[in-house]
DNA sequence: ATGAAAGCGCTAACAT
DNA sequence: ATGTTAGCGCTTTCAT
């Protein structure tokens, strides 16, 4: 069966194309005859409208490009959640591209998705290579850059300073009385926020005349099943660490199985911290320190960003939107290591 | 600055129109001289493509729409991936929707989607209602199915009997000398996948002349926390049952994690049961009983089977793709009791 | 090897 | 309230 068209819906409702595209569209100026015998007629050929020539020829998509660099853990599937979410009823549509933590494929992929003539585009992260800065500068549409906030934004800015991050987890830690640092992460050379948030965290700890006494850095991306092998590794000589610091928490949920199963000192004395705030992190039988990152609300703002940037005659001028991540989950040192 | 289009290309570069096109595509019959002063003066222009234009008029798209339920937790995320990856190198672009587990949204979605003149469209389980299954089959593309294997499909049908695999947890739990079993499972008015499983799980019991002695059902979303809570209150008037069937793995973890946190013979005697076989679930430090559901593979195989009917000649003859999910973790009743 | 004409399916702008 | 004309930016087809 061929997909009808426009023409063939008027022809059968006996009117022009112009008629029955108003009469589709619901604009004004169609006698209420008229357009039901348009819609019955679309109805019986089952039409569906051509978006590609409806967005040629207005010039207008109701598309928003959006790319992430990875589906794999639960945190950028919640900010496309949060997307959609803020682009509910405002009949546009997000399209997402994975990049898997890679600046030429998101090169690519950004480059494809421009081909599509969306009306925003959303990336992750103020880290592009020029050629992509410049690709995007050029592409002429509002471009929402999520989740970092250390770097020049290209043009409209959502997320959080993973620097600070950092550096506010070490002083909660510090404060905390921890003074006996690990740090187990992943990935480090594509996952640019962990660095930042390690770095910042880092930073305080020198402030302090303290370092990382212990690391356990894999090439491998973040999971659950890495923070724990990791852990065991670090774990093995019985070091004399009060806490360590994961690159996320799926890493330190790892970590925190490993003690678990380690059981003893291990468990009671070495708090774990990591990243995100998960659902997951909040539910375990153990407490893990974590900051909470508001990805959902990142991912809404974004949406609502990219739709007001479109609809309104003039777009937000509010440029950076800047969220901080609550901590929970500091534990006192015991006080038997005080 | 405005985008740029392909006649002003082919102006800077002093060609047609039509040579401009060739040597961006890199058809043949284009001299090498020509072919040379066209990429540089698309360059200088930064020339992106426009695939609205190119899609009308060569009547094709690289588009492959596909629509889940859900993005909270990480099974749909990681079926994406593998569409993702399963159409990797063809030029084929994934678009995703999410329904809710709505079926007037989804229908809407669908809609939505298929006015993108998509090559192929790939949507999850087989229970569309008629008017939506109706819209599918008039947009006369390939239509993938994925994740459930029980009913009757449009067209391509890959996933797994989750009739079958309640039916086959049962037997594995009854086999390794459990009896008394509870049920927990949320959303299942929504959720039809997890209805199945739990009506092929009753299936078994009841053949042997056994049931679920207790049940907690939620309304909600299924979670982490949700299965804890449950959980908790399914075990405070201290029941006796020696193994819980959850809807799935998050809410089989959250059931773990209340299990330890109450401690004891909680801990110790009664197996919890999930399904998906989660990175998660198998990282835990205490073992639960899962069904490993090949959703990756799943969705690689949507994403080849997509580029396969659309590209070849002959789309695959293969119309069916049937996964068993392997059960792990199915340990035996501790002997005092038996 | 290159170009000109026609048209993909729709909407904007301008009639009537 | 309805119709007509032109054109969105590209590719297809047919010339040359």
């Amino acid at each position: 069966m061929r997909k009808s068209t426009l023409e063939e819906v008027a022809a059968a409702a006996g009117v022009s194309k112009m008629t029955a595209s108003r009469a589709l569209r619901g604009v004004a100026d169609v006698s209420k005859e008229t357009r039901e015998k348009v819609l019955l007629a679309a109805e019986r050929l089952s039409y569906v409208g051509n978006r590609l020539a409806l967005s040629l020829s207005s010039q207008r998509t109701n598309l928003v490009a959006v790319v992430v660099p990875s589906m794999s853990n639960i945190v950028f599937p919640e900010v496309l959640a949060g997307i959609s979410a803020g682009l509910e009823g405002s009949g546009m549509q997000a399209v997402f591209g994975i990049s898997d933590y890679d600046t030429a494929k998101e090169h690519t992929i950004i480059r494809d998705m421009l081909s599509w003539q969306p009306s925003a585009i959303v990336v992750t992260g103020l880290d592009q290579p020029q050629e992509t800065v410049r690709m995007l500068q050029n592409a002429a549409i509002p471009v929402i850059q999520i989740m970092d906030l250390d770097g020049t934004p290209i043009d409209f800015n959502v997320g959080l300073s993973h620097g600070k991050a950092g550096e506010d987890m070490a002083r909660a830690l510090l404060a905390a009385g921890r003074r006996r640092f690990g740090y187990i992460g992943s990935a480090l050379n594509r996952d640019l926020r962990a660095c930042k948030r390690k770095a910042g965290f880092e930073r305080v700890l020198n402030e302090n005349g303290l370092g990382f006494v212990e690391q356990q850095i894999d090439d491998a991306f973040s999971s659950i099943a890495l923070g724990k092998h990791l852990t065991q590794q670090m774990l093995a000589p019985a070091p004399n660490l009060d806490c360590i610091y994961y690159s996320n928490d799926d890493m330190a949920t790892g970590g925190l199985f490993a003690c678990m199963e380690l059981g003893g000192s291990a468990l009671g004395d070495i708090l774990i911290a990591g990243f995100n705030g998960l659902d997951l992190a909040l539910a375990l039988p153990a407490r893990i320190a974590t900051s909470r990152s508001p990805r959902r609300t990142i991912g809404e703002t974004a949406g609502k960003l990219a739709r007001e940037a479109v609809a309104a005659g003039q777009p937000s001028p509010q440029k950076v939107f800047s969220f901080v991540p609550e901590i929970t989950g500091v534990s006192a040192l015991h006080p038997s290591r005080l």
